[in-house]
DNA sequence: CGATATTCATAACCAAAGACTATCAATCAA
DNA sequence: TTGATTGATAGTCTTTGGTTATGAATATCG
């Protein structure tokens, strides 16, 4: 016989009603079987915790001294259950995303907001880090979930499509421009705005550029996609740059304009690290995302 | 199913081993019924606490989270119920003890520092207090045990003799004594030292006299036995006083003999609450004092 | 790369703890 | 004194939790 978290409520219970036909009441059992937990506990400790007849129940010495401590004990146990329960339903938690850079700034700060509207005890930490660095802080566990453009398999990591993010052509807005899709080859000659070798995008623009037989040539390289199209508003030459930068854009006097011959585009995904369980509030994150990619945010694409 | 002590040393058993097979191996039991208890807590907060394939076990989390909580819950258990076995074994506790002023000066703190040595970690509270007094503060529980000279049949007070207390004769040390014992008749001119009417002793004294048909009609009343013996020791008078206060009258030149026609005597008495469970400790300094009054004490009258 | 051994999960079965009903004994109230 | 209320006890049964046997997965070693 071990004493058990039941010994204790059964405790408390007969202690605050002052009776064990009440107590048994409250704890919704039989008096008898109350009265066994009182015994066996008693016993167990070897010390008398309540004088009883069959008209009056009140605590011995040593009976007072351990209410308090029984109390708390049960109303610790309480407050830790309560927590693991709060993790579990989203009322509490931390999920860290690590996220491409571009994303980071045109996507990420929606998706936070909405979901942090259904969930405003979640804490949220955005990591804006390069392709490769985000698969290796979602694999050590620095952060929760990743947010880019991944390669298909990555051991220790699992992906899901979020959406497809197309590469459109960035012109400055002068003349109207055709409406019809521009093509690689005809960008060919113009002064380029490019990222630099370190973007997971400039891969695909050289991409493009590959099935030209030769690399891209840029006029311009630049760290941040902010930059780049700061550049093209500038009349300084055109970028070819995925349409989740279509949000950068938008109020600058920059044109966009499809680019086939080949369509190239990029598979926007979220990671979890497959060994590891997400945390609740990781998962329920990665739902919100799952949920709003398939909807408004993939459409825009 | 509700969370369970044992669901936390299992939890806590894993997550310090790091693997279930040393885990239940630590615990005494099998590992399917360690899975089961680690299952069954999971289930029940919700949340996955253990990230396990069949070569690693780790805490989630949610599991780092709640670990040191568990250990906290596990060690306060531990220690509430450390203090309640600490108590049924004597280890610590109180005592409180009224008791007549005469024996709290010539027995107790024989009887008391003897308890102590062998409970150390007890703590006594010694009350001198009048019969009528002792027997409210046992009823009351202000006091654990009482020891006295008591009515017969007090309601609600449970009573067990420690030992008899005869009256003696208390002289001035001038000539040599005789040998024989004293009589009532012999002292009743005798210039008599007697104690207040609050005293029980004095009720003694006043039955002696009642057998010559008269009260006793002191020269001198005092309220307490040391104050007496200093008056026969000045030679103003005698006194007529329990064997028990032999100690009082040892290095001070006074003389006893004993006292017939009739031989009167007190029986001193422990008594407890009939009602109230006594604590462990009042049960062994209770122990204590009965073994004492039968052995050393009850020789000494 | 395949065989082996280790480890956790699952299944089936069983023992024991604990709960319930019925009843007894004791105490308070009328 | 009697009736009503309350805690303890006895007997029965359900449920929980344990064990053994076995399966699936992964790291190690030849």
């Amino acid at each position: 016989m071990n004493i058990d978290i039941r010994h204790l409520r059964a405790f408390q219970a007969v202690a605050e009603t002052g009776a064990f036909r009440r107590a048994a009441e409250r704890l919704r059992m039989s008096q008898p079987a109350l009265s066994a937990q009182i015994r066996d506990l008693e016993r167990e400790v070897g010390v008398v915790l309540f004088d009883r007849t069959t008209r009056r129940v009140e605590l011995t010495g040593a009976g007072r001294e351990f209410l308090p401590q029984a109390a708390k004990l049960l109303g610790d146990l309480e407050a830790a259950l309560r927590g693991l329960t709060d993790l579990a339903q989203h009322r509490r938690g931390h999920v860290a995303v690590a996220c491409a850079p571009l994303l980071a700034s045109v996507m990420l700060p929606e998706l936070i907001a909405t979901f942090l509207a259904a969930h405003p005890g979640i804490r949220i930490s955005l990591i804006d880090a390069r392709t490769d660095q985000i698969v290796d802080k979602v694999r050590s566990g620095e952060a929760d979930l990743g947010i880019g453009t991944f390669a298909d398999a990555e051991p220790g990591i699992a992906r899901t499509r979020l959406f497809r993010d197309e590469l459109l052509l960035f012109v400055p807005r002068r003349a109207p421009a055709p409406r019809r899709a521009a093509t690689w080859a005809e960008i060919a000659d113009e002064p380029l705005v490019a990222l630099t070798r370190e973007s997971g995008l400039r891969a695909l623009v050289e991409m493009g550029f590959g099935t030209l037989g030769r690399p891209a040539r840029p006029a311009y390289e630049v760290a941040q996609v902010t930059t780049a199209v700061a550049l093209v508003e500038a009349g300084l030459g055109v970028a070819v740059l995925p349409a989740a930068a279509r949000a950068i854009a938008h109020d600058r006097r920059v044109t966009l304009r499809a680019l086939g011959q080949p369509r190239v585009a990029r598979d926007v995904s979220l990671i979890v690290a497959s060994g590891r369980s997400p945390t609740p509030a990781a998962q329920a994150f990665a739902a919100h995302a799952r949920v709003r990619a398939s909807g408004a945010l993939g459409r825009r694409t």
